[in-house]
DNA sequence: CCGTATCCAATAAGATACTG
DNA sequence: CAGTATCTTATTGGATACGG
């Protein structure tokens, strides 16, 4: 018992590391471990509780989420917060220096799009496929077009904006956009990226545009 | 014994995926793993061979080395050759689509720099170093400067090309440089990242343009 | 409901010895 | 040199039980 727990100390303090002076050994030894990036990936568009992290990080247990938290914490990526009465939820949210590793989020989702492997059909959080958005545009296609798509994912809403071929995305009340998608973020992902028809989402507002839309995130030509 | 092989083929088969279609997930199922980052960036200025990566990824052990490669191979990022005759040696190179993860290498390396634990007195390969400079060039600072720059790292050779405010980096013979430095990748890098005195490596040819060198690639301000 | 803590079985990684 | 084989240790995932 004693040994364990020494043997766990030990562990915890001088934990596997590359030792390697280059920049990226070291971000791996911050992020590299299993989960760590995706749970950073989940908290880019904001704080999320728990059970929402372990809920759009399928196949990810309770007690290896909770360590991954509590590293991003120690490492200055993430903090825990408990929201203001009433609602006294206790939340994650990323830090400034956690929101930069989007770029990272970024080059290996682009990377991976050349993937013969890919399988586009699997889950995807709602989170995911709002930052692919940001990954993919092409600003070409979208030179001209000046409005804004709401979406509803369940219990949350989120807002992308285009503007001068750019697009920004936050969490948000969709109900003032010019389209509105209201759907489950796997069967958006597949009208986007894998061709479905626009009417196996539910779509109110300018038809035309959110059609358009789907139309903006041309993928790059596979591999293999 | 049956039983184990048996075993071990499911594993091959069904490895450990994410399960997501997000694109980062899908290169974390590919590259995600210990290792295989760090080994696909000693293959990004050409073609090593085994010991040559275990040499310059200290702490690996053959076995994971060995099996990194063969994941990387089967996953079409690497490939294995033998070099012609008499060489007749056999090398690891990495294919187009494993060149095209330098951005991820990058992403990480260049996000990591403003990590405050990040310990720039730890040993790093001549890759390594050589690829910083193309992560981390500012090209304000290099305007103007057309010349090359020699590195000798124990047998391995490496030219960098200055032009435009950009640089190139390949392998090569450094004899023929405007400048040429001669000194372990980790001194090397006291001196551009770390401070140290241009004194403590060899520096043949321009000298004026060997310091200017060292001042071309600046961190960015720390985190905490 | 929101997590934490603990236990166990399955994998992955590390150390080391050894072979063609 | 280029790996295999073997053994030990560490990490992960899944189940389950517990505390606020």
């Amino acid at each position: 018992m004693q040994l364990d727990k020494l043997t766990e100390e030990r562990q915890t303090e001088a934990k596997r590391s590359y030792d390697d002076a280059c920049g990226t050994a070291h971000a791996l030894d911050l992020i590299g471990e299993r989960w760590s990036l995706l749970v950073l990936r989940e908290l880019m568009l904001g704080p999320r509780r728990f059970s929402e992290l372990k809920g759009d990080l399928p196949g990810i247990s309770s007690n290896v989420l909770a360590q991954r938290l509590v590293e991003l914490e120690q490492r200055g990526l993430a903090r825990k917060l408990r929201l203001p009465p009433p609602a006294s939820v206790q939340v994650y949210e990323a830090t400034e220096w956690g929101l930069e590793a989007e770029p990272i989020v970024q080059a290996l989702g682009r990377w991976a799009a050349r993937s013969p492997r890919h399988d586009p059909t699997l889950p995807i959080s709602g989170v995911s496929i709002l930052l692919s958005f940001r990954t993919m545009l092409d600003p070409e296609r979208a030179r001209g077009i000046d409005a804004t798509i709401g979406f509803r994912f369940g219990e949350s809403g989120y807002v992308a904006r285009l503007r001068d071929g750019t697009i920004t995305v936050a969490r948000g009340v969709p109900d003032d956009c010019d389209a509105v998608v209201t759907a489950a973020p796997t069967d958006l992902a597949a009208v986007v990226y894998g061709g479905a028809p626009l009417d196996s989402i539910g779509v109110e507002g300018d038809r035309t545009l959110a059609k358009r839309f789907t139309t903006l995130f041309p993928l790059p030509p596979k591999v293999a």
